[in-house]
DNA sequence: CTGTTAGCGCGTTCAC
DNA sequence: GTGAACGCGCTAACAG
């Protein structure tokens, strides 16, 4: 049993160092007013006995845990394991933990787990929500301090998001230039706001080009989901598909390459997110790049200020940088 | 404010419902030795105030908190995060939450991250922790109960793990097959104890083959190290080449593919551990598929073991199965 | 400057 | 069956 073994108790060193409860506490929490020699006396003793304050007891009487709760709707998901992974480091360097929670794209579980974790920690960041508009509103006031990433915000509640509009409305504008007039769209969870946000740019693409039809197909998120959405696709008669994300772009891809449609000369494909492995398909995956572990950084930098009492800005957006690679090109004909 | 405003406290329903504490907190522990038309007093009073007993106050008391602490050396390798996700939804499908620390390959933070990381949960999970042998055999002692993932168990401390010197040596196998004789490995994290196994299975393979070379390079543990080793590899004169992981070996296929060196003829490329998008490289690799959210699962059901006062399994060990795709195949010469 | 006291919110003996 | 009292381990008022 090393120094550092954490069963002592702040009894144990006032005991060993002579002094009481209070001394030792001031000391461990730096206090000044406290006679150097005596400080020094509790200081060996804490650190004989291996001393380190229980987290618990200090959670409970100081009202905030230095923890903060992560909701994201699937772990499995590259986009969110990057903006946990930034919001991990960032909350890191401030000295904070983070208590995770998957929902596994179930939104009644969703509601669920965000009050649970909350009530164990001092705030909560809910990545790209999937519950109904209604059930966040009454969910946001009970779990406040909150952050919201990639949702739109409310009053009293920040968030970050990518701005997901300019970036499909950028890629459309890219293909339409290429030629293509007749689009596919693979739709993604029905309920998260970037579909709704995508499906506004598809919009302002139909606006902006009397010409241009954009059919839109229910797909799903992952791989798979892309893969089995291929004959849909091809019964529109487009020359260019806007997957919902990465994952089902490439599940497309995929299963095109696996039919012998060439893209991008019989097809083009361009997926959404960046993810680090859009670039190792062949061909590399057009897309645009959401800096995913960014938002997850700006979605702790919030947090903080919210946790400090200061007002964060009420949304942080980045529009994603659109990369044209080769699974887009001039359609054949 | 919801009812599920989590303000009130045990005496508000307390007095709310004319009763003392103790019967709120029997009522809401299911103990049955209360009066049933009390006990619906209480719980009435409980959901009209949106009553919920504070977990903090409650871990306090109890001694556990419902929670565990997983320590990942990267939050962006895809294996850990694998890892992670499996392991996660095994500990919420229990009621347990789950604390995450990222230690960013760094070895002394490690240790930090797990002492205090463990504090504040009622068990640990160190994946493939990088710190040496002695320091890990001492931290064990403070952190217990700790399960290990892909590091040698040692007395007291279960452990699951993919046996990555069986696999590698597979692998080696199947290319010495093909006629490969000169081979390059790709070494990751020297501290890894998945890396010491991978040597291991170098050594098997020179000792079953008199007529094999196998140089060892040091790598890394990602893309760009990868792509960097490209030069190394080439002087080396190898036919085939062992990634690390398939992280690696993505980054040696792309800088070959870039330099115009055919895979496989000029070159075989092999990674390790199968992540999602190893079947989508061009050409597709070959590598061993790691069941990492497998493994996360069985290091969460080990630790559940412990925390019930078990005794789970000392080591559980899961084979990688060998995928063989595009990216090997037999020397050109 | 230091020790004593009173909670933080809850579970649990222990008497009634 | 029920309530009063104690303690989990700690911090922060309050005296001295």
């Amino acid at each position: 049993m090393g120094p550092s073994s954490p069963k002592s108790t702040i009894t144990d060193v006032a005991r060993h160092a002579g002094v009481s409860l209070s001394t030792v506490s001031r000391v461990m929490n730096g206090n000044p007013t406290v006679d150097p020699v005596m400080a020094e006396r509790v200081r060996s003793a804490a650190s004989e006995l291996g001393y380190t304050a229980n987290p618990l007891a200090r959670s409970l009487v100081l009202g905030r845990t230095q923890t903060i709760a992560v909701v994201v709707p699937d772990l499995g998901n590259p986009t969110f394991q990057a903006i946990l992974r930034g919001l991990s480091r960032a909350a890191a360097a401030d000295g904070y933990h983070v208590l995770i929670a998957d929902s596994v794209e179930d939104d009644a579980e969703e509601a669920v787990l965000a009050v649970e974790t909350r009530r164990r920690t001092d705030g909560l960041i809910l990545c790209a929500p999937r519950m109904p508009e209604h059930r966040l509103e009454t969910l946001l006031a009970d779990v406040a301090p909150v952050v919201l990433v990639n949702r739109a915000p409310r009053a009293g509640t920040p968030a970050v998001a990518a701005d997901y509009r300019s970036a499909l409305r950028e890629i459309i504008e890219h293909l339409h230039g290429l030629g293509h007039r007749r689009f596919a769209y693979l739709s993604g969870s029905p309920r998260s706001a970037s579909n709704a946000a995508r499906l506004a740019a598809l919009e302002d693409a139909r606006a902006a080009h009397r010409d241009t039809a954009i059919v839109e197909l229910d797909g799903g998120v992952d791989f798979d989901a892309g893969a089995a959405a291929l004959d849909a696709v091809l019964e529109t008669g487009a020359t260019a598909v806007l997957g919902f994300n990465d994952l089902v772009a490439m599940g497309l891809l995929s299963a095109a390459g696996e039919r012998g449609i060439r893209v991008p000369e019989d097809l083009s494909i361009a997926g959404f997110d960046d993810i680090p492995f859009a670039r190792f398909t062949s061909p590399p995956l057009t897309t645009a790049a959401v800096p995913a572990a960014e938002l997850g950084a700006r979605a702790w930098a919030a947090m903080h200020e919210l946790l400090e009492g200061r007002d964060p800005e009420p949304l942080q957006t980045f529009t994603p940088e659109i990369v044209l690679r080769g699974s887009t090109g001039a359609p054949a004909s």
